[in-house]
DNA sequence: TACTTAAATTATATCAAATATAATTTAACA
DNA sequence: TGTTAAATTATATTTGATATAATTTAAGTA
């Protein structure tokens, strides 16, 4: 949690709260997730903050905006070199280490584009979804 | 087009102007970009339209939905199996076929996790925004 | 060729996620 | 303790996407 300190934002209870919540949290929540966790101690907590500390922490690099689920926007405080794996039945996202991959980091020259970054989606079915009919 | 015969889909003629549109699209365009494109033949074109067709073609598996940009879907009438890389200054995506990266199929094995497709999105800056400053 | 009907189109309304605004409050620092 | 830039809040707005219901039409059938 220090590691906010350096960042220069200002240390506000709401945004303390917000840290709390993600530090850890492997359940890439949106923004309506977060909002409902912090709203459960902050009464007057407005979707506005949730999204104001949401930016702040995209641009330090604190947390990644994730695009895998259509519907809406899902953010990662994992900021260390990983993949995803969502259930196409009930939309989990689940975290795939590269070392759970035998796999290089791929090789790639792409004519035209210098390659920064990259990020593998998987999608298949959970545990759960494979056992149900349908 | 004629792919599109089989489909069992009624062929009006908006949708002849989306499928003309769409063949060989190499441009990953959202929904507002069909539209825009195809209002210019239909002026009562409608966005349900789009949006009806869209949904029509998704469940034949003739377009594919992309999750790849954070502010809207876009669609991708190419169902062969390749990447994507998005310009992260300007947004454009291009594609990245597989034999243009020294990559296997990776061998992922996921605990709880039935894998059933995987897609890589590449992130970069193309040559055009390389070039420009900032 | 005309008739019938399920499917598609359209205008419009609605929903949901995300962002913008402006007044108020507050953390951080002098 | 006072000052101020930054953050919070309620609220309004924007944008992408979906739902509704009346109308039109493609496509099969008589």
């Amino acid at each position: 949690m220090h590691k906010y300190r350096e960042t220069g934002l200002k240390l506000t209870p709401q945004r303390l709260a917000i840290l709390d919540y993600l530090d850890g949290n492997k359940s890439h929540p949106s923004a309506e997730e977060i909002f409902k966790a912090v709203s459960k101690r902050f009464s007057t907590m407005s979707f506005a903050t949730v999204y104001n500390t949401i930016e702040a922490l995209k641009k330090k690099g604190m947390i990644f905006e994730l695009t895998i689920d259509p519907y809406k926007k899902r953010f990662d405080p994992d900021t260390t070199s990983h993949h995803h794996i969502i259930c196409i039945r009930c939309g989990k996202v689940s975290d795939v280490s590269e070392n759970q991959m035998k796999l290089n980091m791929p090789k790639v020259s792409i004519r035209d584009f210098k390659i920064m970054s990259w990020h593998i989606d998987f999608h298949g079915l959970c545990r759960e979804c494979e056992g149900k009919e349908n």
